[in-house]
RNA sequence: GCCGGCGUAGCUCAGUGGUAGAGCCCUCGAUUCGUAAUCGAGCGGUCACGGGUUCGAAUCCCGUCGCCGGCUCCA
């Protein structure tokens, strides 16, 4: 069974061709690329000379290369317009064409700071006083232009295209990322070395605006948002909620083939309850006010930890039970800041898959095992194939931040580590990086057009089992701690159908696809045999509507095709009289007539849920 | 939350101080048609919301809400 089809529309682009950046890595790969961010640091201070020849009272932050281009950021008098950016271009072109030689110098220190003093570029100053002590200070100068940089750059500004290089947008960005500090501005730019590779990341760019899930979301039919109902609340119409309902029953079936239990609970607790699990301490900001009923004060919740550990509580458990592997597909609402809402990928109410296991320490290995398998399967299972993993551990010059015995910390640490060692995963180890309650694997995820998402979590918690006093009575009739983890795969169902929408640029595979056939007949004389049709492939199971509106049959083909349905069927007086139905599939086109129940079989396993 | 931009019909967008427009969608009529747009008519707007300036505001000013690009933060 292949989870994604060959399919035109679905398909991966082809990174083969436009010399993406994340094609098969490797040592050369590596070298190109370090020789790619020379030129677009080069390009970016020929853009930094460009922007104070037009704006001399220009202050200069900093300005790196990065993943797809360059940024540099200014505080300026005034915001940039879109006609600045053109008239930065045209002076950076003129720059190139005068061909100035980039010199390379190393200044005492004193001297360095004298420099940009007198030049009055204070955010210069404030890099060159945080430079250790031991480390030399290096200028770029080009013309008339100096900028304090470590390097390297190209040897000249001609040797960059003029055609292969684009300012983007501006942005605002805080001075060192800190929101405490001054707002700059920022200038996104691309630079390739040939024109022909600029034009090809410019169709990706172009490729991935109209995959992008608002815009299907819309043009779909799949959801939408009102101001009237509030920012990040998501209305799921019928067409996105059965995409959502198919994923959910999927989830449920794979949980369960793998020992999961289901549980639901509520939406609100008493705000005792998060007083106890610590939410109210740590995780305050993120709730919602709570809401009075009967004297008592109840908060909605921003998590399902605590019900599930209350569930765990309602008796005494036993050593023989565990692990227990509960798994809710818990509604969650957490405040955003108004800025970082973004369509399906941010918003403030969600639906997590989320699951908490309680098992005994020497059952823990296999369960986290068991989890990365069920992760990697459901991930699999909707065509992402490519994954980074993280392993986030502890730093332990700090273990006094960390909740719990250090000892066990440990122990769990190197149960991650040897699992993912054995499994012969690649990962990245980030110390430090642990949560305050337990260390975690992350698994990111990328998708069709190589952008990676952050997926899988399998994170552990030492906190909340000792908030709660969670026990079992172990073989010696002693009460014993349970290890607490919890993870989530999928991550929220608002998110991630965002992330498949955008993966499979709204055309689901068959299994999927809200609307799987969409029978079209040629003339209103035919409507009737269509409904016939659509009601044998609805016995079949198939979710198949009819286009019975008095159009020609060209509109109908069009209007199927804009809605990314796989399978059309054409149906005229020559399919009614030889009982067939005339074939089309979205990517392949017309495939020719065939019997109706020939069409079934050849459709019905591509119709199956995976699993 | 912060910086900048934006908000006109369900959607995409014209309209810059003087009677609110187009295409698509939808409805109706004609048409009965063979694989990506048949023709015609009609419906549809508190110009996001509130306040102000003006004889007069979609247009200028202020505030609120929402959206977009980022920053910061996160499932």
């Amino acid at each position: 069974m292949e989870p994604r089809e060959a399919d035109g529309t679905s398909r991966p682009l082809d990174q083969g061709a436009g010399g993406s950046r994340l094609s098969p890595a490797g040592e050369e790969r590596e070298e190109e690329m370090a020789e790619l961010d020379t030129y677009r640091h080069s390009v970016a201070h020929v853009m930094a000379q460009a922007v104070k020849r037009l704006f001399p009272e220009a202050r200069l932050a900093i300005g790196p290369p990065i993943a797809d281009g360059f940024y540099y950021d200014f505080e300026l008098e005034r915001p940039l317009t879109p006609e600045d950016l053109e008239a930065i271009e045209a002076e950076m072109r003129s720059i190139i064409a005068e061909d100035l030689p980039i010199e390379r110098r190393v200044l005492p220190r004193a001297e360095a700071e004298e420099f940009f003093r007198r030049a009055g570029e204070r955010y210069k100053l404030e890099l060159i006083e945080e430079l250790p002590e031991d480390e030399e200070v290096s200028c770029y100068t080009q013309g008339e232009f100096t900028d304090l940089c470590a390097g390297p750059h190209l040897a000249r500004t001609g040797e960059i295209d003029p055609e292969a290089f684009k300012l983007l947008n501006v942005a605002g960005a805080y001075w060192r990322g800190d929101e405490r500090r001054e707002m700059l501005q920022r200038i996104y730019g691309t630079a390739f070395e040939t024109k022909e590779q600029l034009e090809a990341h410019l169709e990706r760019l172009e490729e991935a605006a109209r995959r992008d899930h608002r815009r299907l979301g819309r043009e779909l039919d799949l959801f939408s948002f009102s101001d009237e109902v509030g920012a990040g609340l998501v209305l799921w119409h019928p067409k996105g909620a059965t995409v959502r309902m198919l994923i959910e029953d999927f989830w449920r079936r794979v949980h369960l083939q793998r020992g999961y239990d289901i549980v639901y609970s509520p939406h609100i607790a008493r705000a005792g309850l998060w007083k106890t699990s610590g939410h109210l301490q740590w995780y305050r900001d993120s709730m919602y006010s709570g809401m009075n009923i009967d004297g008592v004060e109840y908060l909605v919740k921003p998590m399902n930890c605590p019900f599930h550990i209350l569930m765990y509580k309602s008796r005494t458990r036993s050593y023989r039970e565990l692990p227990l592997r509960w798994a809710e597909l818990g509604t969650v609402y957490r405040y955003e800041r108004s800025g970082v809402l973004h369509g399906l990928l941010r918003v403030r109410g969600f639906t997590q898959d989320d699951a908490h296991i309680f098992c005994r320490p020497d059952q823990l290995e296999a369960e986290i095992e068991g989890v990365i398998d069920l992760a990697l399967f459901l991930l699999k299972s909707f065509g992402f194939d490519r994954f980074e993993m993280e392993l986030s551990l502890s730093d332990p010059e700090n273990m006094d931040k960390y909740a719990g015995d250090p000892e066990r910390w440990r122990e769990a640490e190197a149960v991650l580590e040897a699992i993912l060692e054995r499994r012969g995963e690649t990962y990245k180890k980030a110390v430090g990086e642990a949560a305050f309650y337990g260390p975690k694997i992350d698994i990111k995820l990328f998708d069709a057009l190589d952008r990676g998402w952050q997926g899988p979590t399998i994170q552990f918690d030492f906190n909340l089992p000792e908030r709660f006093d969670l026990t079992y009575m172990g073989e010696d009739n002693l009460p014993h701690r349970p290890y607490m983890v919890h993870r989530t795969v999928l991550g929220a169902m608002e998110r991630f159908l965002g992330n498949l929408i955008e993966h499979y640029g709204g055309a689901f595979p068959m299994w999927l696809a809200p609307v799987q056939v969409k029978v079209l007949p040629v003339t209103e004389r035919n409507i009737a045999y269509a409904e016939k049709v659509q009601g044998r492939l609805r016995e079949a199971g198939l979710r198949v509507e009819v286009d019975a509106r008095d159009e020609k049959i060209g509109y109908k083909v069009r209007q199927a095709q804009l809605e990314k349905v796989p399978y059309m069927l054409v149906v005229g007086n020559r399919e009614e009289q030889a009982s067939t139905v005339a074939v089309r599939h979205r990517s392949q086109g017309d495939l020719g007539p065939r019997s109706l129940e020939d069409f079934l079989a050849s459709v019905s396993e591509e119709a199956r849920m995976p699993g």
